[in-house]
DNA sequence: CCATTTCTGTTACAGTTTGTTACACATTCA
DNA sequence: TGAATGTGTAACAAACTGTAACAGAAATGG
């Protein structure tokens, strides 16, 4: 099974949204809604979001805005829906680095096509390139991801396995903040939560382990009861 | 078999774009397209191109610029579309290097006589230029492309095989970056991956060996399970 | 041109990693 | 306290990777 992309449906009106998103979900899509730019920026931050749809005009700040906003601190994908007009094109194309527009009313099938052409162009691969070349410091504890690397006081390698990295990679970019399965399945491994899924326990414990971080007394990753899990430390980053 | 060459397609327009890809992979040619100069650039990087044919007329940055950008840097074969104009191929044969170009609409099998007449010419010497002919230091060892050549701290040669030479090359060219196992091979060997194809591990486990990377814990080619593999190493160029 | 050596891809199997399941233990609440 | 619910983790199965061994291909050296 291919991995689900993971998208964003930014429209103010709630019609739309479930319509759309229904009907991605039924394509094989991960699907969050947000009613304005606020939940999106709130959805950003608690999902690992691969594409984001956004409809142009919306009380509050409109959809130009935050889509500039987007493009200028990363390269998050884009496809802007807009209302029917000659201007456009024009407007689209040149005020904003949208990847795709569609004008509504639109066949949703058109969407689908025009979301999976994007996704496949800039899916590719992600690269660790030098400006994610971070390295994190907490408690005595050296993590390198750009070399996927974990050392311990003594500077020595702890090797790590990819589910192991994944999840500390996500812990050490969001700290002191409860994040639950789902959001943790998502940000380190691009996937949903089926029911009664316990992957993420079983590699927090086989994190843990690893990390010498008592369950019992945990000074790193605490578990909150029927919330999800917590990275709690003082995370430096140079 | 003799071995494929690789086309970048760049336009604007999906349908010619499809249309060309189709076209040139019946013709025994391999295909990867984009659509503007960001997803251009982003093959360039991915892939091991060996020519590519770019639409003038495109929003953002032109064909013509994107065409000197790249011979400015590279000696990269290009094949211009043009829109007909009677202006056309001055403006052509003297603003950029283009190796030929053709006016749309055109016949596609036109164009792929003019590709491999560009491959034929532009292929003939496997160009050892200046920008080849570079030294790579890395973990105290040193690798020289232009003589085939590996040393390690000792300053004594490391024989190593075509196969082990190509992919270290391409691994020592993309550092700290995740290539999967059909970058790796198209990047090595010029080739497409087969299904179950493990040529890549054998291969990385018999570099491995010659460069004494314990592949447990790994220093230098890293595994990243479901991914394909990372050279992690400060790579100094000189 | 052939014999020999070297290299490369395939296959097979062993070792890792990962999700699922099951069960022990912990916590909550009536 | 007892039942219900949530969490920790050992154990298993499935999927993925490492690599030895083999055979065909390619290079080398008469």
């Amino acid at each position: 099974m291919e991995k689900q992309s993971h998208i964003l449906v930014v429209d103010d009106d709630r019609e739309i949204r479930d319509l759309v998103a229904k009907f991605l979900k039924q394509h094989n899509l991960r699907v969050t809604t947000a009613q304005d730019g606020r939940e999106m920026k709130r959805a950003l931050e608690d999902w690992s979001i691969d594409l984001v749809v956004l409809d142009v005009m919306m009380p509050g700040e409109d959809g130009l805005t935050l889509c500039r906003n987007l493009r200028a601190s990363s390269q998050m994908p884009v496809i802007m829906l807009t209302a029917m007009g000659e201007e456009t094109d024009r407007i689209i194309g040149l005020e904003m680095g949208a990847d795709d527009y569609l004008a509504k009313p639109f066949n949703p099938r058109e969407l689908l096509a025009r979301i999976k052409a994007v996704l496949r162009r800039s899916g590719g691969q992600e690269t660790v390139t030098a400006e994610d070349a971070d390295v994190f410091i907490f408690n005595k504890w050296e993590f390198r991801p750009e070399r996927r690397e974990l050392l311990n006081d003594e500077g020595v390698l702890v090797s790590l396995s990819r589910g192991e990295f994944e999840l500390l990679d996500t812990f050490v970019r969001h700290p002191n903040r409860v994040l639950n399965r789902d959001q943790l399945l998502d940000m380190a491994r691009g996937r949903e939560a089926i029911p009664f899924d316990r992957a993420i326990d079983v590699q927090v414990s086989r994190l843990r382990k690893k990390l010498k971080d008592d369950p019992k007394n945990p000074a790193l990753v605490k578990t909150v009861r029927g919330g999800g899990y917590m990275f709690t430390a003082k995370v430096e980053q140079s």
